[in-house]
DNA sequence: AATTATTTTTAGACAAGCCTAAAATATTAT
DNA sequence: ATAATATTTTAGGCTTGTCTAAAAATAATT
């Protein structure tokens, strides 16, 4: 067994933030890349990549960037399944709206017990996605991507679709997509696109006609639906 | 208001014994008390000690010991509150034991969020009392403490007694005493005082005549019950 | 290819929270 | 009251994780 002794928590956020930046191809991640989402010096990034090299949790080589070893990967996966699980529960148990959670889960992410997450799982009845549509890793660190998602901001005029995930980065968004009673599972019609701004105007199904900006149609994931 | 900008960990631990080893007459705490308790050394506590007397959390002078101030206090009842709820969470919805809870709760207990750990607390209907019987401080920081209670080991024979509460301590009490069945709210009587050892010979409801010794006596707090 | 701009690393510093060893103070015993 | 003992504080040092400023390496332009 590979020793998975306690890694501190600005361990754990470097590993989780090299994995998104790392993206579903495994590019290799730049150190202001990382100084930037960690909102910290190039500087102190470097030093951090040291350390988690030597542990090889990282690959990593001067000038080159970073990216995880399989132990860092599967250590990340556990922080996110944390993180997504929390969030959930956050929503489905105790009616946090999906703007409130992400705070508070990059808090509880950190907590150290397999029977805890395993059992806030088993009581969320094992959910796939988390509040923001988000693939939850299951028990074994396996991801469940959805393959056929399409940003809302892509799909051709008169396409029928649903909301499939929103990005989780902008409480703003998450706010208005609230304003406009636009959720997961949403159902919406495209209607038609205005050339001058990148506009769409789309159908919603529950609260009729209305117009997205071209930056909130770019950060909604879609896929279509036969009717 | 008085500004409550988050504080360490460490900080919050030193507040949460502080308050435990003052008690309810709320007595000076010395230095090497709470370097025992926390398992470090007097130097390090007299450091924190000019920290927290600084921020106005504790009265501290020199060689004097320490005490909270109204502030500090209110911060560990906080600290317990979250601590204690959190137990009762992990027993009471995710099937743990008494004995594996504590210290899952000591991380959890740091969470900053008032609005899930009264959540929580919702969930759970406001439970009064944690799984060994500690009384949960409520939202406000009030404190209803058990006036009633005797340690066991000073009941006099005949007695019919009920368990309230257990020292959480000792990882080897509490699987000692699921191991006889004596729980929360168990009932006991009391049939023999052996004075050589000082144990006690017990009915146990549910689990027939046994023998506890003096040290296990002394960690179990009881009430008693007219019949 | 040489110069300029950008990115990354190194060097040195600092706060938090801990440590050991030594000095100061308080307590207890004679 | 003095000496012996116990407690507490000070002094100085270490690790983690951060920073700024300067140097080195890489990338982009001319
Ligand atoms: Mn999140
Ligand atoms: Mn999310
Ligand atoms: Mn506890
Ligand atoms: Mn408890």
């Amino acid at each position: 067994m590979t020793k998975v002794s306690a890694l501190s928590q600005a361990e754990e956020n470097y590993l989780k933030e090299i994995f998104h930046l790392s993206g579903q191809d495994k590019i290799k991640v730049s150190t202001n890349g990382l100084a930037e989402k960690l909102e910290s010096k190039a500087s102190s990034i470097t030093d951090m990549l040291k350390k988690l090299g030597d542990k090889k949790l990282v690959s990593y080589e001067k000038y080159k960037g970073c990216s995880l070893t399989k132990k860092g990967e599967k250590i990340a996966i556990h922080i996110i399944r944390k993180h997504r699980l929390w969030e959930t529960f956050l929503v489905n148990k105790l009616n946090f709206g999906w703007d409130e959670v992400h705070d508070v889960a990059e808090q509880l992410e950190h907590i150290q017990s397999l029977k805890l997450i395993n059992g806030i799982d088993h009581i969320l009845n094992y959910p796939k996605v988390d509040p923001h549509g988000d693939p939850i890793p299951d028990k074994d660190g396996n991801i469940d991507y959805l393959e056929s998602k399409v940003l809302l901001s892509e799909t051709a005029i008169s396409s029928k679709v649903e909301v499939v995930q929103v990005s989780e980065d902008s409480l703003d968004l998450l706010q208005y997509l609230d304003s406009i009673k636009l959720n997961l599972g949403s159902k919406i019609e495209i209607l038609e696109r205005v050339a001058f701004d990148e506009s769409i105007r789309v159908k919603l199904e529950g609260n009729g006609e209305l117009s997205l900006s071209k930056k909130v149609a770019e950060n909604i994931y879609v896929k279509f639906i036969q009717k």
